[in-house]
Order: C-alpha cells, then structure tokens, then sequence
DNA sequence: CTGAAAGCGCTTACAG
DNA sequence: CTGAAAGCGCTTACAG
C-alpha cells in the first residue's frame, strides 16, 4: 500500500519488471499467468514472489488486445423513453444483479448500460464484449428490433424478454407457472377466474401464460376467459382499469388471475378502492415475484421465476455463443409463492 | 450488415484498412477518430466514408493500450453474504441505474460487479477502470473496510452508504429531509413523534436523519424521542420488533419517522397485524422512496432522494478526481412524497 | 494539415 | 521448460 501523491509517481510495474526481478524472460512472467502448467514450479515461484513484491497485475488491456479475449459481457436493459431509471420494473434490476454474479463467476465483466431510444453501442465492432445480454421492457419496439437486426448478422446475442422469436432467448417456464397458480385458485375454491392479460401483445410471455391458464381451466372443466388490458397504458394502470370495467361487468369473477406483478398490483388497489375484499370477494394471483408484492395490501400470491437459474442460463448462453459449448434448455423453472392474496 | 458464418470469415476492419480505401496514412484516420480538428475537413470526408464503407469503428482495446485512457467506471454493489442479488435492496439497484446512465452520459462505459465476501477485482492494478464507485449495504463492514483502504492510497473511489467518514461519498441531505419529514407530521397535527432508528448504528445517515428530526422537533416546542432498533436484524424485521416494543411500552404515541422505508414497511405490516389504524392511530412517514413503498398497506409517505442527481454526483465526483475537474457540493436533494400514511 | 515511426503491455508461435 | 522476436491496433511526439 504505497501512498501515491507522496512525490513518487510510481510507473505501474509492467512484466518486464516483474522478470528482471525475478531473473527470467518477459515471456515467462507472461505465461506464469496466463498459462502457469507451462511453467516449471521453482521458476513460477520466483516469479510469483517478484510480482507480489511489486505489486503487479497483468494488465487487462495490453492481454487482451494481443490474445484477442475480450472477457467482456455487456448487459443492456432497454427503457422506455422518458421513464427514469428509478421507475425501471424492478424486476429487471433483479435479473441484472444475478446476471452480474453468474458472469462474474464464469470469469468475464459486465459492461452495463441502459438504453431508451439511442441504440448504439457497437460493442462488437469496437472489440468491448464477446457478446451481449439483453434485457428490459418488451414495449420498446424500436429497441428490440435493433438487437434482432444484430442478433441476425452476429450472433453472440441472448435475451429476455424479447417479443422476437428468432433471438437467442431465455425464458420462464410461462405455461407452467400459469398452471400452478391456476389449479392453486381452483384447489382453493374460486371457479370463475379471469386472466387479466392480453394474447397479441408484444409480451409473448403474456401469450403462454395464458395459454397455461387455458389449459388448467379447462381440465378442471371451467371454461377460460380473457378479460383484455389496454397495453399501451403502464402496467399498474392496466390492472386498475382493467378491475374497473370487470367490476362494470356481468360476468361473475371470484379471481384474477394477472399476466404480471404489476398489473395485478394495480388490480390490488382498485379491488380495495371498490371496496372489494381479497381474498374473500376476490383471489388475486400475480406473476414475477416483484419485491414490492411482499408488501401489497394483501401481500400478493405470485409465481417467481428462479432468477439465479435465469442469469446463469443467459451467460451460459452466450458462453455457448462464444465458444461452441453446450447449452442448457432455456427455461427457467418458476415457484408459486403463497401470500395472503387467494385463500 | 454483413452476415457472419455464410463462409466469409471477414476480418475485423483496421485502421490501415481504412487509411488504404481513403488514400492516406494510418496516423491520419486515427487522428479522424481522436481528434478531427487537426484534420482537414476534405481529407475527413473522405476518412469517414471509407470508415462507413468498411464499417470500421476504432478498436477500443488498441485505443486504450496506447493512450492509458481507459474510460469505464467500475461500479460496485456490496451486499451481505448469503443473501441473493433478488433481494438486494432496491434503493441500490435505482441508484446503480442512474450511475450507468450519469457515465454514460459522460462518455464512460460501467463495469458492474456484485460483491459479498470477495472482494478483489483490482480495478486499478489491472487498469480495467478509471475510477469506482462503490454502493449498497452499508451492513457489510468487511467491505467497507476494503474500500476504505483502497481509497486511502488511491484515490479514485467515491461511494454512498459508506460507514465511514473519510471516503470520498456522496449523500442525500439526510438532515433536511427528516427535518421536512417531522415538520410534516407535526403539521398533520402528530405530537407523540418517535424516530424508530439508531444513533450508534454503521449506518452513519441514520444519525444524520435523527439529528433532522430533533431539530424539528425542538423547534416545534416537542420532545424528540429515539426507540433504537436492533442493526443486526433484516431492515423489516427491525421496523416490526420495533413497533411491537413500541405498543407494549408505557409511552404515548401517535406517529413514526423510521430511519428508512424498510424499516417502515416493516412497521405498517406490524401495526396492521396489531389492529393499529394509520394513518388514524398512528401516523407513519419513512426515507428513500422505495418503489415498494407505493404499493404497501396504506402507501407510505416519505422522503426521496434524487437519484438521477445521486448518479450524476458520484459520476462527477469521479471526474474529478481522474482529471481534476471542480465537483459539485455532494449533498443531494430530497423530496417528501406525502402518501396515505400520513393525515 | 499530414506522414513515418515508435511504442503502449501483453501473448504466442518458433526454436532450442 | 524457457527465451528471443514478432505483432495485436491504436496514439502521439517529431518533422515537414
């Protein structure tokens, strides 16, 4: 720990440094790190001693324009113009940290950025990843269709989330989590439960989840409906009109059943705004696992994907991009999480 | 848009390439790149259409090596060991999205990294990045501890949250916004006001946040009145001990400013399973603006600070110690969103 | 305003 | 197992 500002400027010890000190060649310091089997164990020794003594750590730079090896993943989480970071679903937050750790465990950086309406950088042309991670509203079309236009001429590109089907994706296992929560209201006496959700949206998980909802319902002999949300709105404000014109309704609905967290958040407020009990008038399911439905009023039953199995599995998916490894299948089990929102 | 993989390896582009289409030297494009007043703009024209023909964009690797300009910011997000990325604090996680786009605004890619019980990544040693800035849970002392000493020899660290005093840390205006917090309750005509929080805790803000509302309280002709909660315990958890040894106690209470928003949500769910009415029987106001404190039971009031301005500040901050640009004053601002929680 | 040349700090065939 | 040498793709004095 040497004090800089102290006078000395203090070069930043280089290889050749490290050698002299250590007696051997340049080249031998060099594979002492980069490939130490090569190296005999009195020589790595020696030179091991010399680069602690001084301090020294192969600089990434200079290693990596020569071997070519970038060691680089770039996460993008694509926003919606004029919405500030802070108000990014939280989700995505969440599935950013837990690729951070799976990369970080496969050896490479995350280079993060998060991107609305410019939809630049050129990581590959400017030699900054080996490959890119997308993440992040489904509803920024303009956003998503550059990243398949790249994902078309390059393909070291995987996502979640994408409305595109011929990207590289990781994905929920939507048809089963819907499932589960589904026979969960069944199994707890509710009968005529709507999916609030939507089938041409842009969110092809809404699609499967409904599908799921679809296939439960009718195996217990009810017969599925889709109750449609206006997806040009925010999701929270999906859920409260969505309640609203089913409250105005004349179909009987004793559950929901929400595409997402968010709607049915919104949901939550606008049952409780009617005065409606859940769950005792009405069973709320969401879909996500978003930290804020810990503490909804109830706290709302919901299925999570396993966002550590979700990170892993996209740089699992870009490693295999990159060097022709084997992948896992890209669905990532979800859980039911009971809460106070369905019986 | 070439496609890749229909037989043509197609090399990458260089800048001699690019210097053989146009007709000049190769230190020629590269000035073009880095520095286009010094070139002519006939000569510039004729550098660039070469560069769009060939798709060339400059070779980040090769750039940095010669210049020693790195241009990526190293963010670090602390967090406790066994707990997963999910259940970070959100706080964190709105606050790292700001940064990235505060860097990237100024022309700095961010390297993000989660760290628990390791930490390594020798940002500087490896010249991976110019500076770091360090956030998250100020609970691991371990940590902090690391990057205290980090800074003390070098000094490109900036942070928020740190426990310590002598790291070059950006914060919210703790003091005003608890002072606005308190002032707001004694408005809505609360006169029992406790501060749920600590003085002795590492959490040096929750001080900071007392001290505001002794101020107001004072100022009001009150007594400020601090029930201390137990650090070691998970924020939530800390809010319901809290309440529940708040209402067996002897002393009058009619409100709660908690240290945080955790610690409050924490407290509604408490006071909800106590049959206590807020905001009626108990007025309860937090800090941070967690995205979660929208959705609890009732929503909650409380202070938020500015994140985009946090992100910008610890950016700045760290410019200014890379080349010795003015920094701003490293408070930022805070406002008090008044929800239903409060009168 | 432009070019020729050196060199940033490494990795990696090649030779022994 | 180790060394001498070339070269990754740039930037930047130096000279004109």
């Amino acid at each position: 720990m040497v004090k800089e500002g102290a006078g000395k400027p203090r070069r930043r010890p280089t290889a050749i440094d490290v050698a002299e000190l250590a007696g051997v060649s340049q080249s031998t310091v060099s594979r002492t790190f980069s490939n130490p089997d090569q190296i005999s164990e009195g020589t790595r020794n020696k030179v091991i001693a010399a680069a602690e003594q001084l301090e020294y750590q192969v600089d990434t730079l200079g290693s990596r324009l020569r071997s070519s090896k970038v060691g680089v993943i770039a996460v993008v989480v694509i926003g919606r113009e004029g919405v500030p970071e802070k108000s990014i679903n939280p989700f995505h937050y969440a599935l950013l940290g837990s690729i951070c750790s799976a990369a970080s465990e496969a050896g490479y950086d995350t280079l993060v950025s998060f991107q609305k309406n410019a939809f630049h950088g050129h990581y590959f042309e400017r030699r900054q990843a080996d490959g890119v991670i997308v993440i992040g509203t489904t509803d920024n079309r303009e956003g998503w269709e550059h990243f398949r236009k790249l994902s078309a001429s390059n393909e070291r590109i995987a996502c979640w989330g994408s409305p595109f089907d011929d990207m590289q994706w990781v994905r929920s296992d939507n048809a089963g989590g819907a499932r589960m929560a589904t026979e969960h209201l069944i199994e707890s006496g509710y009968r005529d439960i709507v999916c609030l959700g939507a089938t041409d949206s842009p969110q092809r998980q809404f699609l499967e989840r409904y599908e799921g909802y679809c296939e439960a319902m009718r195996e217990a002999g009810l017969t599925p409906v889709l109750h449609p949300i206006d997806t040009s709105l925010k999701r929270e404000e999906q859920g409260r009109r969505g309640v609203a014109s089913l409250l105005k309704g004349e179909r009987p609905v004793d559950a929901i059943f929400a595409a997402c967290d968010s709607i049915a958040l919104g949901a939550l407020e606008a049952l409780d705004g009617a005065g409606k009990a859940v769950p005792g008038d009405m069973g709320v399911v969401g879909f996500d696992g978003l930290y804020a439905s810990r503490y909804s009023h109830p706290p709302l039953t919901t299925v999570e994907p396993d966002l550590t199995k979700a990170g892993a599995a996209l740089v699992t998916r870009i490693r295999a991009l990159v060097d022709g490894q084997e992948a896992p299948p890209p669905r990532v089990p979800v859980s039911l999480i009971v809460r106070q929102s369905t019986r």
